[in-house]
DNA sequence: AGCCCTCGAGTTCT
DNA sequence: CTCGAGGGCT
């Protein structure tokens, strides 16, 4: 046997062919062999590999596909965090250049400003839409690969990193620095995720929704060999930590000598100049977005020499000297076939366009919500329009605008309809409102089977397995008319109710051998009801569906009553006393327990063993604050005949008296002494209410009730929680606790959490995949914390 | 009286 | 996420 043919010298110049054609293939672009003569190079190496198990060798391109790892991935904490990027959107409703573009323009003039320099130099690339990983490469060699995670800290998934063609697992040449971590993007090409879909139906498995998800699938994937089989792509765009070595000055440079090392970067990554330049680019990419073969959702300029991005710096964890030019939300053209009405909770009738499907930024839309017969008017909708369609913030569908030069002759507009579609009842609205309601109330079955629904929600009374569709039956076979019914349920009803079910949809009950019918399933439903019998005050108050009252404000009746029995007594006077309750809110609350069929729906969910909060005293914040002069002051606002005195004469007048009972009976001059308000004012407000047909009844129940609940307040303020008075943002999903928990931890605080940011906003807490509200929080420079920081914070106090 | 901030309510698809 | 509207502050 000679020299050149020993195994050893065959296996290592296959290796560096093969390693060549991946190179031409994946960085170059332009193949030099058919796959099949590829396929027979890997082929041969692997068979030679087997005979000789002491030549193998762990970057061989044989060697992509590895041991599964025994649990989960494990977590990478980058050394340099991987940076979020502050994003610009175009202004749609900007007339020119200068508008439409004013992010894009402040960002190049900041830069301006600081180098006190003109039209710098930025490095312009395509903004992929895949997933950010971090190659690190230890003398050359290719040993973790992580997700970006929150920037600061993601998941080993090396293993799957490895399966990714693309990937060199050896750098080529011999400059590189003997540490360099590569940032770049894992994303797949379209026709890749067409082919791969073709073939997933094939076999019956399910489709990818989209090529991005498809690849955030594929690298999450805990066995390799599925990850191998998924057909991605990479790109880099960047460097992290780089030691024993230097990087030429500039980014751009840095990019070709990437590529020099084997590792592919986007044939469009360029450079330009100044803000012309960017937006140039900008266009010239957005015209050719359709042609490219991968999905980008805009693209990134980077100020190119790198001593010019260390004096611009960071603000939070972006980058100033960077940008991603967002291009608009996708849109579509679709046919409205029909227009139809949901009659929600609360009655709300809103037009539902349904469509002809269609797919829009990777789904397939049939339904998008019109919100109100104002909005169909201002598109002049018709049915059998075609229209443009779009996900708004890429979620939710909504139809952007009518095509008027292809709507089909004879087509009329659309108009609500004078009735209920599900009750007949007359669909009403009311004077300056934009909603028509149905005015059915709990007598349509579409009202009561959405107040139900809410009532059983996870947020309300979280009734575990009772949702849609058990409710409708339960609605439809008349077994629950209200709350209080679901309660009083047995597992017979409900064995009777899906009998009853089952025969009319003409399904087979599964089993029924034997003379034995499953009934586990109706039996844990019992269960699952019943655990919800003792329920937080909170939770109840919302689950009642007032009009008006909703999370917060239930959280804020229970806080500052304590107690069922006081909210349901309470006058409107005395509700207004609530922090964030005003005279609409009030009067809702007022009415809804006024009204003799809500009494017996919360008499009877009582009587059926429904226990509620667990006995608090009032807050006593609250009940300091029912003065009689807040009480004579709610009573104006509530439309008392008080015309002619301020607020803050009623304050005064109610500060002099000690009960409000006094108010009658007291000498008018003695009390103008005493609020210093003049004494014909006084008369006034007495004779007023003296005058006014129900009025000084409310008051005194009003005072009344206020008394009892200051000598029911435990004396002395509230112990100050550490987190009083702030408000707080959560974005993004965190690692170690659902959103929910979070909202619980910091409440439990004294923190209040908000669901949008602004300039009252305390802290912003982000977590992965934060979106918008993340850049609102820059813009408006609130201070942002990552998880492991609200971790810290939790930790800190208790 | 006008503006800003929150909250409530409704919604899509997988 | 978005819209509309209630509440509170200036």
């Amino acid at each position: 046997m000679t020299e050149a043919d020993s195994p050893a010298r065959r296996a290592a110049d296959l290796r560096a062919r093969i390693r060549e054609h991946d190179y031409r293939y994946h960085v170059l672009d332009a193949p030099a062999i058919a796959d099949s003569e590829y396929d027979r190079l890997v082929r041969e190496l692997e068979a030679l590999e087997r005979a000789h198990p002491d030549l193998a060798s762990p970057d061989s391109p044989t060697r992509r596909v590895g041991a599964r790892p025994d649990r989960g991935f494990a977590e990478v904490r980058h050394a340099l965090p991987m940076l979020s990027l502050a994003n610009a959107f175009d202004d749609p409703a900007a007339t020119d250049d200068a508008g439409r573009f004013r992010e894009v323009a402040d960002f190049v003039r900041r830069i301006e400003d600081a180098l006190d320099l003109r039209d710098p130099l930025f490095s312009v690339e395509p903004k992929l839409d895949g997933l950010a990983v971090s190659l690190r490469y230890e003398d050359g060699l290719l040993v973790r690969g992580a997700t970006r995670g929150d920037g600061e800290t993601g998941e080993d998934v090396t293993a799957n990193l490895r399966t990714v063609r693309a990937v060199p697992l050896r750098l080529r040449g011999e400059d590189w620095p003997a540490l360099l971590e590569v940032r770049g993007e894992v994303f797949m090409r379209r026709a890749d995720f067409l082919a791969y879909n073709q073939g997933a139906m094939a076999r019956g498995e399910k489709p990818m929704a989209n090529p991005r998800n498809g690849a955030a699938g594929s690298l999450r994937q805990l066995d390799p060999a599925v990850t191998a089989a998924r057909p991605l792509s990479f790109y880099a765009y960047g460097t992290g930590v780089v030691e024993g070595g230097t990087l030429p000055p500039r980014h751009s440079q840095t990019l070709a000598r990437l590529r020099d090392w084997g590792l592919p970067v986007s044939a469009e990554v360029d450079t330009t100049r100044g803000l012309a330049g960017l937006l140039d680019y900008y266009r010239r990419i957005g015209e050719r977005r359709d042609a490219l073969p991968y999905d980008i959702d805009g693209v990134v300029y980077k100020l190119d020499a790198y001593d010019q991005q260390r004096v611009l710096g960071f603000v939070s964890r972006a980058p100033r000297w960077a940008l991603a030019h967002k291009y608009p939300a996708q849109e579509e053209t679709t046919t409205v076939e029909a227009v139809e009405v949901q009659i929600g909770r609360t009655g709300t009738a809103t037009p539902v366009a349904r469509l002809a499907p269609v797919h829009v930024a990777g789904v397939t839309v049939t339904n998008a919500t019109l919100h109100n017969a104002d909005q169909v008017a201002r598109l002049d909708l018709h049915v059998g329009d075609t229209v443009i369609v779009r996900r708004a913030g890429d979620v939710i569908p909504e139809v952007v605008q009518v095509v008027p030069e292809r709507r089909p002759p004879g087509a009329s507009p659309w108009t609500m309809p004078a009735d209920c579609p599900v009750c007949g009842s007359a669909l009403v609205r009311q004077d300056g409102e934009v909603a028509w309601r149905c005015s059915g109330g709990l007598y349509c079955p579409a009202q009561r089977k959405e107040a139900l629904r809410h009532f059983a929600s996870r947020r309300a009374m979280d009734i575990e397995g009772l949702g849609e569709r058990f409710i409708d039956s339960l609605v439809e076979f008349d077994y629950v008319r209200t709350p209080a019914d679901i309660y009083r349920l047995r597992v017979e009803d409900l064995l009777a109710m899906k009998q009853r079910a089952d025969e009319r949809d003409g399904t087979v009950p599964e089993t029924v051998k034997a003379g034995k019918v499953a009934s586990k399933w109706a039996q844990n439903l019992v269960e699952a009801i019943d655990a919800t019998r003792a329920a937080r005050l909170d939770r109840f108050l919302f689950a009642l569906g007032i009009l008006q009252t909703g999370e917060e404000t239930a959280k804020a009746l229970a806080r500052a009553f304590g107690d069922l029995d006081e909210i349901r007594r309470a006058d409107a006077l005395v509700l207004m006393a609530v922090p964030d309750v005003g005279p609409k809110v009030a009067e809702s609350i007022a009415t809804f327990f006024a009204q003799p069929h809500n009494a017996e729906v919360i008499d009877a969910l009582l009587a059926a063993g429904v226990k509620v909060g667990d006995g608090h005293p009032p807050d006593p914040g609250f009940a300091a604050a029912l003065t009689p002069g807040a009480l004579l002051a709610a009573a104006k606002r509530l439309g008392a005949p008080l015309d002619g005195v301020g607020e803050e004469s009623l304050q005064r007048i109610g500060a002099s008296l000690a009960r409000l009972a006094d108010l009658a009976s007291l000498d008018a001059g003695r009390l103008a002494l005493a609020s210093e308000v003049p004494r014909t004012r006084i008369e006034a407000v007495q004779g007023l209410l003296a005058g006014a047909p129900g009025w000084p009844e409310r008051l005194l129940a009003a005072d009344a009730q206020a008394a009892r609940l200051r000598a029911l307040a435990p004396a002395g303020a509230g112990a100050e929680l550490p987190l009083s008075g702030q408000t707080v943002v959560l974005t993004g999903t965190l690692a170690t606790m659902t959103r929910d928990q979070a909202r619980a931890r910091l409440e439990a605080l004294g923190a209040k959490v908000a669901g949008s940011v602004s300039g009252r906003t305390a802290f912003v807490v982000a977590g992965e995949a934060a979106g918008s509200k993340l850049d609102k929080a820059r813009e408006l420079g609130v201070e942002i914390i990552d998880e492991a920081a609200f971790g810290a914070l939790l930790e800190r106090h208790g």
